[in-house]
DNA sequence: TTGATATGATTAAACGTTTAATCATATTTG
DNA sequence: CAAATATGATTAAACGTTTAATCATATCAA
């Protein structure tokens, strides 16, 4: 049972392969209503596919495109990753994707192993200390747009929301209830994002003291216990975690030392869970507009692959805030 | 900057491209010790980096293979897909995946997609309606494996749980605090996983009166409302969950009606979700054998791959079950 | 010295497409 | 009727590899 190829096609109809590519590609040519027919129905009875490696070896294009996040496991990933799939489909490209446990190594890996398959191009969430990588694939004239996260340092493509504003909002809510003393977990990361969540948190908070735990991320669960603890002995009133996967590390804690949330600490959360839904005292969190985030970025890769002179430009979506008990009053 | 290939490098270094593939590819050959040096040189020098997409047009390998789970963006798979991710780079292979949601066309047209772009092998979660797409597979001689589903009917190689029995397992605990009644949500879906988990929900209840409601995959939110609603009429006093996502939809609907866990209704899930550990009563689940199961799928697949001839069969892991608070009387 | 063997490298075809250039024949035009 | 044009199809090269077959030269044995 292999392959039927046009040449297969072509002999049976005895004509040229010429005739029978130009056919099935409908492209405009000389070729008989007779034959076409005759062509096309002989393709149809043998089920022909064209073989798709040998296309874009001709034609240099592969019509996919390299999806490199941080973890595809963790939701927000995910969703991104099923958006962008969902948006590539529609415009005739398929998705490959990696993960970087945001490790540069990995990250440099990854675009090595999918640079090599000939992605048209890449949308990458950027690791700590993966600019040199971004040089490399501008050097190398290969499109790619930046996702979540960013170098500002960089003249490149971006889709990122307002971190900054919006942690502040977030924050600002938790000052309402006038605490005394607030704080922030984050994460050990000097990327953009991180460090425009912390912006926020130590904007809207100057007016009282506040600490700011950082954990790493391989070291995470005990990092956050080791802080919260911490945090707990400085009698902080509200607590603000940079994203989903602190938060939830973080009530697991605060649920098995029977912290009453809100009335001893308050808290918000970055991204999105289920567990905040459940958890006795709904959480309030900032919701990513992830949609638009992969269609976007999904929408300025192609641009700069059908049209690699474009200019780079940064987008920047906004997040919302949604309140729930876990930061009232 | 045009991509560096074999006949750059052979212009430079005066020899033919020929020389250049067998030094570079590392074959046995008879060139001289000077010769082989220089063109590792120059290859370094100008960053040679073989195009897979012609390697694979000449040896019909592509070193990727397809991934079709039901949904990208439930948790269940993404973990799966990152577990396969990660074997299968070990192996040298990309990993390209596709939603089918549940859809048999979707299912049919990821098959294709993927299929024209020769990946090497697939690891499909099968939908229902979609054993002529099995079939055809197996007529098209295209390795394959089935995950978390199966047909009985096909014989083709397969990785699933014991569904039967550890959803039999879970009842029987249900049946501990002596129900009256008990209720089960599952999907409409006649797919062997779905048909088991109720197989084994009746086998473990058939002393007392229960209940199935069946909901639609595109209409759950609304459908488990209503069943749930049907469910509490009926006096339940225990009820099981299919799978995470209806829990999780049911657990919403259980907590708006202020419905006292597990005091007035015991319940458990399938599968797993941050929900169920920040759930006021944590919910008591069956834990599946995610690692296993993505890597015994990659590894049988890449026998099929690499043996063709091989038998095909049934692997059938052993899931857990984790009881907590929502199963205890 | 002749033939055999070893060594270092090249040639050319192939994988399955695409497409510019060309060819052969038929039809139209002045 | 010859020249111009239209029609239907083929040829051949190219994309970047791989690899069997071959070639040219050097070395060795008898």
């Amino acid at each position: 049972m292999k392959k039927v190829s046009l040449k297969d096609i072509a002999k049976k109809a005895e004509v040229s392969t010429a005739t029978v590519s130009y056919v099935l590609g409908n492209k405009k040519c000389r070729v008989s209503e007779a034959t076409k027919e005759r062509i096309r129905a002989i393709a149809q009875e043998l089920n022909y596919q064209p073989n798709q490696i040998a296309q874009s070896l001709k034609s240099g294009k592969t019509y996919t495109i390299g999806l490199i996040v941080a973890d595809i496991s963790n939701p927000f990933f995910a969703n991104i990753a099923r958006v962008i799939e969902d948006e590539a489909a529609k415009f005739g490209y398929t998705v490959i994707f990696g993960s970087s446990d945001e490790s540069a190594e990995k990250s440099w890996k990854l675009i090595q192993f999918l640079k090599n398959r000939q992605v048209d191009g890449f949308i990458i969430v950027p690791t700590e200390n993966s600019e040199g990588q971004i040089e490399y694939l501008q050097e190398q004239k290969i499109p790619f747009v930046l996702l979540d996260r960013y170098f500002p340092k960089l003249n490149t493509t971006n889709v990122a929301i307002n971190n900054f504003e919006i942690a502040s909002e977030m924050v600002k809510d938790l000052m309402k209830t006038s605490p005394k003393r607030i704080g922030m977990i984050a994460y050990k990361n000097s990327l953009i994002h991180m460090e425009d969540r912390i912006r926020g948190f130590e904007e809207a908070s100057k007016s009282i003291e506040s600490f700011i735990k950082r954990v790493g991320f391989n070291t995470m669960e005990t990092d956050v216990e080791l802080a919260l603890e911490n945090l707990l002995q400085n009698k902080v009133e509200a607590l603000f975690f940079a994203t989903n996967s602190l938060a939830v590390a973080g009530l697991r804690v605060l649920q098995q030392k029977h912290i009453k949330i809100p009335k001893e600490i308050a808290i918000a959360s970055f991204d999105e869970s289920e567990a905040f839904e459940f958890f006795y005292s709904p959480v309030s969190y900032i919701q990513q507009p992830i949609t638009k985030m992969g269609t976007r970025a999904l929408q300025l890769l192609l641009n700069k692959v059908n049209t690699p002179e474009l200019q780079e430009k940064t987008e920047i979506l906004t997040a919302e805030c949604v309140f729930r008990k876990s930061s009232q009053s």
